[in-house]
DNA sequence: CTCCCGTTTTGAACGTCGTTCATTTTTAAT
DNA sequence: ATTAAAAATGAACGACGTTCAAAACGGGAG
């Protein structure tokens, strides 16, 4: 009956992600407490720490639930088509919908920081991998005779300039801006992008 | 003999800043402590509260000296010329390698959040304005027929996409790529950015 | 059912942090 | 030299993440 013990941790794993889920979902990730979570899991403050190494490890399988639910969004927003205009369109708007609909837990995805010499471990690293992919089949049709390496590093440009447009905007930094602009503004990027790179390969070489 | 104090407290108050400084260099802003800046700078713990409201108060003022260098170092790239593209290539990489210079400062300008309900003091947000105008600067002359208001928010666009892709980069979120890469997929996307919306008033309505 | 012992859960306790404030020290005018 | 106001000090406070000795639990043997 060593089962039983098993269940019943993978439960307790369980409430204490979704209490950091609601938390952080809630306050923000700043605003995360070890006491908070255990309380709202119904755990003592130890618990926590039968599960995880520490309050970064919990942060990380959020994320991670975080991250797999932005995975099926953006595959729910792909086009059947392979056009990379309206491939990157639809990518990136349902990217900034999901950043707004979910602020605090996209957030943390960006704002979470290691310990000071720690490294993110790779498990979770792989798990942002899809977002690269997701990019990179269509440009790897767009551009056939790039290596893989060349297209996955583009791909990760394009992504990180949409990424930073809606960034910049959610963390307030500068002069505030309406959703709609903002959603104007990822859009013409988006376009601007696909239509660049469309013709970048016979019009100017990718190394400069 | 009342302006012997003033000097004092402001000798303190460069002091802080430069121990915070300092210390935001060689541990990251993660690592920041209030007990390293005070014995650094050779004052009592209290001290640092007599000049500053609390933390944030010191790291808003190290990230407004981090700022004002940004802005020498970004002038100091400017073309001679009113070219929209050398001007945003010029411009990208002198970020970047402000960025690769300054590594842990540059980080924390966008790493650092107020507490929870607390905004960012106006004197500062106004601190970034430059960052804006010095792509808006150009981009107007190039959309003579747009508003002010939306060159402001297509520059702002600008520079988060640029900023995005170093930011990206630099945090190491993703698989690593090397120096010389990152430079090359910034001189690109600026070069693409540039001939971009170079046409857009003509080709495409800013408004979709 | 009862006892037992390995496992799990618990929350008091620890060290460290940012911040405060009663006390001491310094300052400058008398 | 005296003194009252101002500034500097660092011990103390409350809150945090984390640990661990102790209590509670679970299931197999008698």
């Amino acid at each position: 009956m060593t089962e039983k013990r098993r269940e019943k941790k993978e439960e307790l794993k369980t409430r204490l992600i979704a209490a950091g889920t609601e938390l952080i979902q809630e306050q923000g990730l700043k605003g995360l407490r070890a006491r908070d979570i255990a309380e709202r899991a119904g755990s003592a403050l130890g618990g926590l720490y039968t599960v995880f190494d520490d309050l970064d490890g919990l942060v990380l399988h959020v994320n991670s639930r975080t991250l797999k639910r932005l995975e099926t969004a953006l595959n729910a927003a792909l086009p059947s088509s392979g056009d990379l205009e309206e491939t990157f369109l639809n990518l990136s708007l349902a990217y900034l919908h999901f950043a707004l609909a979910e602020r605090n837990l996209w957030s943390a995805l960006f704002e979470h920081r290691m310990p000071d010499g720690v490294a993110v471990p790779d498990w979770h690293l792989a798990e942002h991998a899809f977002l690269i992919g997701l990019i990179a089949a269509p440009l790897a049709r767009q551009m056939p005779d790039t290596s893989a390496d060349d297209i996955a590093i583009r791909a990760r440009t394009v992504f990180s300039a949409v990424h930073g447009v809606i960034a910049i905007s959610l963390e307030g930094r500068f002069v505030g801006i309406t959703p709609a602009l903002l959603e104007r503004e990822v859009a013409a990027l988006a376009r601007l992008l696909a239509t660049g790179l469309q013709k970048e390969p016979s019009s100017r070489p990718l190394v400069s």
